[in-house]
RNA sequence: GGGCCCGUAGCUCAGCCUGGUAAGAGCGCUCGGCUGAUAACCGAGAGGUCGUGGGUUCAAACCCCACCGGGCCCA
């Protein structure tokens, strides 16, 4: 593939992106169809957090088709597209830029400047991003994209959480949850992420009150939660053994895990069991806390609770896979011991902060990291002798999503969306929805069907503030849900509502009298665009959100099933009991050729802008939609992009042809008298139409894309191209190939429009416009085309089949013989009757002078060659009609050749001069006419000697000369 | 521990839902050809235990079960 035709297409896409623009052509074509029926779409936004990535402008291509389909078909189509400019991605990234490692930089450097640089910085990018989505020639509105800084949408969001409270499903309450401690705020459930980790592993022993020698074992990969140890729990329905081992200790651990050799694991040689038992039998034992003279509130908790440091049990928690079977728990360390700290009615307690460092509640680890505790934690059990083994282990441990920094679980209070209990209505709502692929929709049930409460409060500075204000005095909270009622109870004007203006206002607390301050959190920025559906609305000229409706369709990739899908399902279920969509298209993530995910640090990164630039936009949409099934990862590197590279270099050439035979062999088009191979590719594109109408209209958009590949490839250009070659020479058929090729590719064009609409543009100007006599200025003016059933004859479809077949038959049969496809040979014998009455095409495409419906005869100059419907026969005979067709046939190609180098037209006539060999010259003789008419001479001169020639053709052992003349010499 | 996806030619992938025509495409490789689509184009050949094993069936790449390998998500 020579890489310069690219170049052009490149300047022809920036060609058209300025004509449309110039033009306003996307404004006009979405005139037309401002009162058809709404297909209602929503773009799900992304974070404005730099340059595109080729996911982006995957997800982008396939809107792209599926919006400018439905505009095609006729309805106005809502084209929103947005940007998600609050949360940690925009934060997190303009703390790299200054430099910041935690928050106290950001305070220090001020919260009104480092919001400023947020916003400027979002803005900044959404522009970047949105100039390279229409660079690879999406039609959205990008004059009015949403921004979920807007004040219009965060008073949406603001709409979002006043509802849910009214409905009784917003509250505030203590319970731990996966927390940051680099950017110091709480995370949720559908923010962790979870990664490889090397964690510590350490087996430790307890020992139970007022026993000598009794020990009960345990294992953590987090030594610092030690310190707030209040229980060990146990199974009570699994079996638990006692041993002694050899320093005449008795050790108690699940039987499970001893019968697979834990002990020897951990170093103990020899043990004997004393004892079987079910975990029930060791409820209520107490334990001595092995860092109970370390962090004195232990003592003072067991006086004061009764269940404090005791065995108890759980069924659902306790596992006799994994560990010691007993397990250690630490209720403001982890959600699970959290439960049973309620269970147990022990005390909440804090003990680190939001640094995750430990406070005065922890005793001797006071002003210790966690990591750092860890090590003291492992330190003193061992000089305590209450270590058994420290190692290591590699495990899945949650993330920050943003910074990537493990998460700690910490107990704090926040505020929630109560939709756990909304689980069984969800996934019933969930069966309603559609999607591409149908096995997302199982993801989809199977995340909801294990959702929790959500938390939506972050501890942060760039985001939609949380719109409650509490009283000092008495803790009565208000929920805001518009910037007008804010003003109206605050008696202010307000005019900035991100931080830290806003934390500036105040209300009188109705209740008591007493000052309402905002609390201090941002929103998670997944309910800014779980609200999108409702607070875009005013951006499109909607007054009320209420005034929502369901989505027809929504695409994006599979990391939202947890994120967008999840939330704007969650929020118009819970609020409305309403679907928020109908239909999803699923896709999946890029990696690079191997499948390894494109990083930074692996340099294995293509930016689309570099791709654009080797081979335009064009081929790179053709190629990502092509080249992967909806739901999977798409493999990406340059050598795979060979197969969009071939396809739009046929599609120029095909219609490059059109152009030709228009120009130079017919005077105009002949509908009448069409041959077989006419009505065979006119009902092939009805075909066509039918197919990928369908394909489109199920979201089948890589088999779309593969039809239309298949078509032109295979269909137009391989067989009809190559089979009306030799017809073209007689100007009443040129008329009927121009007739069928522009009927055809006219079709064609519009099939393509939605996926490559530059180019359709660029060819619908330089050639179709004229050809079809259309007005239009643009082609994406033009409807989706009609299917005339009366065209499609599967019969002749299926017939061709059989020819292709046949075709491919004879070209191996003479292939084999040494014979030149150009070479004609006597008779072809086809043991077929069906196919009686296509022996015109199968000559002419075979070049055969005969072809026989009857089995080969048996005899040797005949070739033979099994086929689907038998054994086809080639009769091999050089006879001397046949011979000097052959020579003929050579000499022409080559005239035609250098006609063609000479800068002459197809059409203008020359003057042949000859000389050779007389047996050849003899030959030519009697194909004299044939030849004029191949080479387009007026008049051929034979003559003796030739002095200066033009070329020689070599042939059976003779050679013959040839001389060119213009005619008007 | 649970769920989902993938495994078909050296490479990238269709086909599987709905079982049946001699297992397909592109790239790469070898050989050949065509050409007034020419900044091109085409054909043929080699290359396959359709991950493995079992089952259902007259018939399995396709349906069912188990397992192996790779990946993703959840816990």
């Amino acid at each position: 593939m020579t890489p310069s035709i690219f170049k052009l297409v490149k300047m022809w896409e920036e060609e058209i992106l300025r004509y449309w623009s110039e033009r306003d052509i996307y404004e006009k074509v979405k005139g037309r169809y401002e009162n058809k029926p709404l297909f209602r779409f929503l773009d799900g936004p992304p974070y404005p957090t730099g340059p595109i990535h080729l996911g982006h402008s995957w997800n982008k291509t396939l809107k792209d088709i599926v919006l400018r389909f439905w505009r095609m078909r006729g309805y106005a189509v809502v084209d929103t597209p947005g940007y998600d400019m609050h949360g940690l991605p925009i934060e997190v990234q303009v703390e790299k830029k200054l430099g910041f490692r935690s928050k106290r930089d950001i305070i220090k450097y001020g919260v009104d400047r480092f919001v400023e640089e947020c916003k400027k910085l979002a803005l900044e990018n959404a522009k970047i991003e949105t100039a390279q989505f229409q660079r690879l020639g999406v039609w959205m509105d990008w004059d009015r994209p949403y921004m979920t800084v807007h004040p219009s949408y965060v008073e949406g969001i603001w709409w979002t959480i006043k509802i849910m409270a009214e409905k009784g499903r917003l509250y505030r309450g203590w319970k731990v949850l996966g927390w940051c401690p680099r950017c110091q705020t709480v995370l949720a459930q559908h923010e962790y992420e979870y990664k490889t980790k090397k964690s510590p592993s350490m087996y430790f022993k307890v020992k139970l009150s007022g026993d000598e020698a009794r020990y009960i074992t345990v294992w953590t990969t987090t030594p610092w939660t030690l310190v707030g140890n209040m229980l060990i729990a146990v199974n009570p329905n699994e079996y638990y053994v006692e041993v002694i081992v050899p320093e005449g200790e008795h050790w108690i651990l699940a039987e499970t895990l001893y019968k697979r050799g834990l002990l020897r694991e951990l170093g103990v040689e020899k043990a004997e069991v004393v004892r079987r038992f079910k975990g029930i039998e060791l409820e209520g034992l107490k334990y001595e806390h092995p860092l109970l003279d370390e962090v004195p509130i232990h003592k003072e908790f067991r006086a004061r609770y009764e269940n404090y440091n005791s065995i108890v049990t759980s069924e659902e928690y306790v596992s006799v896979e994994e560990g010691t079977g007993c397990l250690h728990t630490a209720p403001s360390f982890g959600p699970e011991d959290y439960e049973l700290g309620l269970k147990y009615k022990l005390p909440l307690v804090q003990f680190i902060d939001e640094r995750a460092i430990f406070k005065d509640e922890g005793g001797i680890f006071k002003g210790l990291t966690v990591n750092d505790a860890s090590e003291r934690v492992v330190e003193l059990l061992e000089k305590k002798g209450l270590l058994i083994k420290l190692g290591s282990i590699m495990h899945e441990y949650p993330h920050c999503w943003r910074c990537k920094t493990p998460l700690v679980f910490r107990l704090t209070r926040q505020w929630f969306f109560r939709i756990k209990d909304l689980r069984g209505k969800l996934i019933n709502e969930a069966q309603k929805t559609e999607w591409t692929p149908a096995w997302a929709k199982n993801l989809f049930v199977s995340w909801l069907s294990n959702i929790d409460d959500w938390c939506i409060s972050r501890q942060r500075f760039w985001g939609t503030p949380l719109p409650i204000w509490v009283c000092e005095r008495c803790e009565n909270y208000h929920v805001i849900g518009s910037i007008s009622e804010l003003e109206a109870l605050s008696g202010n004007c307000v005019e900035e509502i991100h931080r830290p203006a806003i934390d500036e206002v105040t209300l009188p607390c109705r209740r008591c009298g007493g000052t309402m301050r905002r609390v201090g959190d941002v929103v998670d920025v997944w309910v800014d665009s779980g609200s999108a559906i409702w607070a875009v609305l005013p951006q499109i000229g909607k007054e009320d959100f209420r005034d929502w409706e369901t989505l027809d369709f929504i695409l994006e990739g599979k990391d939202q099933i947890r994120g967008w899908f999840s939330a704007l399902f969650v929020l118009s279920v819970a609020l409305f009991d309403k679907l928020p969509f109908k239909r999803v298209y699923m896709h999946g993530f890029v990696t690079d050729e191997k499948g390894m995910a494109m990083h930074k640090s692996l340099g294995n990164v293509i930016a689309p802008e570099e791709v654009i630039e080797k081979v335009g936009a064009e081929v790179l949409r053709f190629y990502q939609v092509i080249s992967t099934s909806p739901g999977e990862d798409q493999k990406f590197g340059y050598s795979l992009l060979r197969k969009g590279e071939a396809y739009v270099n046929i599609v120029i050439n095909t219609y490059n042809y059109l152009d030709q035979i228009a120009t130079y062999y017919a005077k105009g088009e002949v509908n009448r008298g069409l041959r077989a191979e006419d009505l065979w590719l006119i009902s092939k594109t009805n075909t066509l139409i039918k197919r990928v109408t369908e394909e489109l209209e199920s979201y089948d958009l890589p088999g779309y894309a593969r039809s239309l590949y298949d078509f032109i490839v295979e269909d137009v250009s391989h067989f009809y191209i190559q089979a009306v070659r030799e017809r073209i020479r007689s100007e009443e058929e040129a008329g009927k190939v121009l007739y069928v090729l522009r009927y055809v590719l006219e079709r064609f064009l519009k099939l393509m429009c939605p996926l490559n609409p530059m180019l359709a543009e660029r060819i619908y100007l330089q050639y179709m416009k004229r050809l079809m006599h259309a007005e239009a200025e643009s082609v994406h003016m033009l409807p989706w085309p009609e299917v005339e059933e009366s065209k499609i004859d599967a019969e002749l479809e299926r017939k061709m089949e059989v020819i292709r077949e046949i075709v491919t038959g004879v070209k191996y049969l003479k292939q084999s013989a040494g014979i030149k496809a150009r070479w004609p040979c006597k008779t072809l014998y086809v043991p077929s009757k069906e196919l009686e009455g296509l022996e015109e095409l199968i000559a002419r495409v075979t070049n055969v002078k005969n072809v026989v419906f009857d089995v080969p005869p048996d005899i040797d100059v005949i070739k033979k060659l099994e086929t689907s419907i038998g054994p086809i026969g080639l009769d091999l005979t050089e006879t001397r009609e046949i011979r000097a067709e052959r020579l003929m046939r050579d000499l022409a190609r080559y005239i035609r050749a250098t006609r063609k180098k000479m800068g002459l037209k197809p059409r203008d006539l020359v003057i042949i001069e000859l000389s050779g060999d007389s047996e050849l010259i003899h030959l030519l003789r009697g194909v004299m006419e044939e030849f004029k008419i191949r080479t387009g001479a007026e008049e051929v001169k034979i003559l003796d000697k030739i002095e200066e020639a033009q070329g020689t053709v070599k042939f059976n052992g003779g050679y013959v000369k040839f001389v060119i003349r213009r005619e008007s010499q």
